[in-house]
DNA sequence: GGATTTGTAGACTATTTAGTCTAGACTCAA
DNA sequence: TTGAGTCTAGACTAAATAGTCTACAAATCC
């Protein structure tokens, strides 16, 4: 051959696809290239390891679902940023579930690859301080348990919100969404 | 020998500890047979599979969890309840991981052995009595939307407030206690 | 058109793991 | 004392899986 017949994005979405029917157990090297017709050459020809597909796979996920949380947050729309959650959950069911239900551990067991970690280590950041900035907006300061705060309400009570609807697949009915808002309002207005 | 030298507890403990030190992954049969210095032969003696240590591990945890929460809730006190989670846990961290770290699902992957089904059946049912419960009580009903809600108050705030300690191995704060206490009286004292 | 790069193809290796199987040691009851 | 039952002992099997390696085919470059 010698013209690429699989790309990074192929290997990539075939193991999102195994993930969305089988869990992200179902991610394994062969099956990843069974599913695509590739062969295993192909598949370590683009990838140093599989801990590099996944984390790969996680760390664009991530950066997909951060970036409306991260918007809502600059636009100092504190309970939009709550809400994203829930709404971002009905439009990306599947990939939800993978970022959602099995944490970052599960995902990438050792070390995460090198090419990786200054993109975790950056998103990471992007989070924290987006937690601090709505913490100083909200409870005037930036503190440990005012960030601690921050957290919960941001991103704790969302997701758990969330969870038992992604295990059944479906999507999070209206109720999460009051749920979540009734937290935040109870949360915002003491301290 | 003739006379036990490895019970069932026994291996039910190795595997606890290893759960603890190294994550639910490392209880592979091997590994529980290796700490115990005991045979393989042994386990299987014991254990019709490795599911069926899992899941007779994850059921005492459970039960033991549930405990406290259902005594509470028979008391009639919702907010015991709620509290009862970070209570709980800063008395068994490493059982806390396990439990709820790891979901039902993580433990056992396939179906559960058939003598534990019933014990899941009937604990699972319990707790799901004691949300009706609540909700009647608190919410004057307990139809769907009621229940949804004593569980989001009840279940998963809880939880979701205590995650990340769990995470880094480290009891929960006060303030944890402080903002299940706060969504306990906003969740509660509307509809 | 020959050399080089890019990538496919898939057999092969090594490791981990659940589970099986046979041998035999020890205990106890009759 | 003997036979049945209980349990240890660990070698062995089979399957899954990450990763390697060599051959070679096609495109591209000089």
């Amino acid at each position: 051959m010698g013209r690429a017949l699989f790309d990074n994005a192929d290997f990539l979405s075939a193991a999102r696809a195994l993930a969305a029917e089988r869990g992200p157990a179902a991610i394994t090297v062969d099956l990843v290239a069974e599913r695509l017709k590739a062969p295993k050459g192909s598949f370590y020809y683009r990838f140093a390891s599989r801990d590099a597909l996944l984390g790969e796979l996680w760390l664009t996920t991530v950066l997909a679902y951060q970036q409306g949380f991260v918007a809502a947050i600059e636009a100092g729309d504190g309970l939009a940023a709550a809400l994203h959650t829930p709404a971002w959950v009905r439009r990306n069911l599947d990939d939800a579930r993978l970022l959602l239900l099995y944490s970052r551990h599960d995902f990438v067991p050792g070390d995460w690859p090198a090419s990786l970690r200054k993109g975790v280590r950056e998103q990471a950041q992007r989070f924290e301080s987006c937690l601090k900035a709505f913490a100083r907006q909200a409870f005037g300061r930036s503190g440990v348990s005012q960030t601690r705060r921050a957290t919960f309400v941001l991103a704790e009570v969302p997701i758990a919100a969330v969870r038992q609807h992604l295990e059944r697949r479906e999507p999070p009915p209206p109720l999460v969404d009051e749920l979540i808002a009734e937290t935040y309002r109870a949360i915002t207005s003491r301290r």
